[in-house]
DNA sequence: CAGCATCCGCTATGATACTG
DNA sequence: CAGTATCATAGCGGATGCTG
């Protein structure tokens, strides 16, 4: 997540760069650089989560930080911000009063909802196994 | 990255819940706290990187080194000590002079890189869209 | 209510030098 | 070669107050 200030996150560059280096889409082979520019892009928490939470419908900023326990306004409003930026989530603003505002996931965004949700399906998975392989590990270390 | 040891899974148990609760289309409702580890884990840069770099075969300490791109000493040191950690890769030392040391991933590792290639995929497939999203989304703010 | 702007601490990460 | 120890620093992310 990249900081608020004035103009647009600027140096989203990198990611830009190396995104640009792999060219085209058609089969992608272990590039290192596709890796990062990737989680540069949804691997933060909060990115995650509210994909997550979005995709179950349209929210609204207070709803999403009330249900996201723990994240600032500052993040919630920078993260929503650059998903909107990607076309990943819409912004809509309802004249009212007070004012009302929504946030949905783009039909774009669900398409990366369904690889971010396979991690996360990973991760669950072998969450057992991890925290054993850690356990073990750290024995072995403290027996020096 | 966190250091080893402990220093990670000691906090955000509120972000835990929302991700346990928004996987509920996925079948994620484990221990959040894990969870949120394994995503991070998962998620920093480097890490995945090297899963990726590695999944091709067996590497050494500097080849990796000069192959990942912009890595330091440090950080590599760091990251694969935390994959060895996991399970997700292992370290063979060849009693030799000079020493060599070589990483590998493991099977359970292998597992891993599915869907971390699945996500990469997704970067590939839709970079020129994301682009044009930002390129879009900056111009007209720039309108003010 | 939505959401910027400001101040600021923390820590993740890079650079460098040293060791076995 | 394969690391480790140390130092310095950028920028992530939280707290708070202000505005429309």
């Amino acid at each position: 997540m990249r900081e608020p200030g004035r103009g647009v996150m600027s140096h989203q560059t990198e990611a830009d760069r190396v995104l640009r280096s792999l060219g085209h889409s058609a089969c992608i082979e272990h590039d290192p650089d596709v890796l990062r520019s990737v989680l540069d892009r949804v691997g933060d928490k909060w990115s995650l989560i509210l994909i997550g939470l979005l995709d179950k419908g349209p929210m609204r900023f207070t709803e999403l930080l009330r249900t996201a326990p723990g994240i600032s306004r500052r993040m919630l409003s920078l993260t929503l911000r650059n998903l909107e930026r990607d076309g990943l989530v819409t912004r809509k603003v309802f004249p009212e009063i007070p004012p009302r505002v929504e946030y949905e996931v783009t039909p774009f965004g669900r398409t990366l909802s369904e690889p971010v949700l396979a991690l996360a399906r990973w991760a669950a998975d072998h969450e057992g196994t991890i925290r054993a392989n850690r356990r073990a590990f750290d024995q072995a270390a403290g027996l020096d």
